[in-house]
DNA sequence: ATGTTCAGTTGCGTTTTGCAAGTAATATTA
DNA sequence: TAATATTACTTGCAAAACGCAACTGAACAT
């Protein structure tokens, strides 16, 4: 079945694609983490449930979003990649990571402080290039 | 009752706070569409129910991301404002609204394509804030 | 052959969502 | 002034989504 959208609006129709709980941070995993298996989103420190991957991953997959390859040599193990569609949703995920860091911290004390927060936002454009690059790098290691 | 984050993860943090299907439709409403009352966000073309407009507004008021505002002159009717917290979400929004321009087509042909998403791209920061300027432009307009 | 790992599926109780109808306070109109 | 309408909700209820735990089945590992 198709998706439905609610409306024409750019910006409802990714949140009808992207608004829950979940999808994001699937793509966050694969894109900063570099979580490729169920396995390793399972054990991730969001401890998403297993049906609720199961089903968030067949959706994003239909959407392009993300590919679920074989691999040659093992037969067990999938690997979930970003598409290029995925790859796309760096620039949201940055600009979450930043609002996050700058009005998040009186609601959420512990929230992380790793990030070179000051440095992306001095050049976006270039922070977001470099994680996608950094991404393809990764995947490019395997053969499937 | 506060807030429970599931990590310390600020993608993942900005997702339990902004990780639904309406709460950033809100905000959009606001910000881009100018909506400031109940009544104009029931009336928007997203259909948004009224227990889950309420329950939204409590919500990202309590959080700081929005203002619920008594007009003098009115005793009915309210005006709900975006606080500095929710402008800072500007980015995010245009973000989406680029992503949903370039990769949701395919899924969803009827797409508006009314906004100048490749001036908007030339310029994101510039973009930003005049979107910030509008915004805080028309909320001075009225005396609460 | 036996046990383990990986990628799921299933069952079931809880929570959230969505629709429709109702309400209460205020404002407008006859 | 009385009736009507408007605004901002609340309530009830059915349907869908979520979350936990247990289970399965194929593929490897010993």
């Amino acid at each position: 079945m198709t998706h439905s959208f609610r409306c024409d609006c750019p910006i409802t129709s990714a949140l009808d694609v992207l608004g829950d709980k979940w999808t994001l941070v699937i793509v966050k995993q694969m894109l900063i983490d570099g979580k490729k298996t169920f396995k390793e989103f399972v054990e991730s420190e969001e401890a998403i449930a297993t049906n609720i991957l199961t089903d968030r991953l067949k959706k994003i997959e239909e959407k392009g979003i993300i590919k679920r390859l074989s691999l040659p040599e093992n037969k067990k193990s999938k690997h979930y990649h970003l598409t290029e569609k995925g790859l796309g949703l760096t620039p949201v995920i940055l600009e979450m990571a930043i609002w996050s860091d700058g009005n998040l911290r009186d609601l959420h004390p512990d929230l992380s402080t790793e990030n070179p927060i000051e440095y992306i936002k001095l050049n976006k454009a270039s922070f977001v290039n470099i994680l996608q690059e950094r991404y393809k790098e990764r995947i490019s290691q395997t053969q499937y």
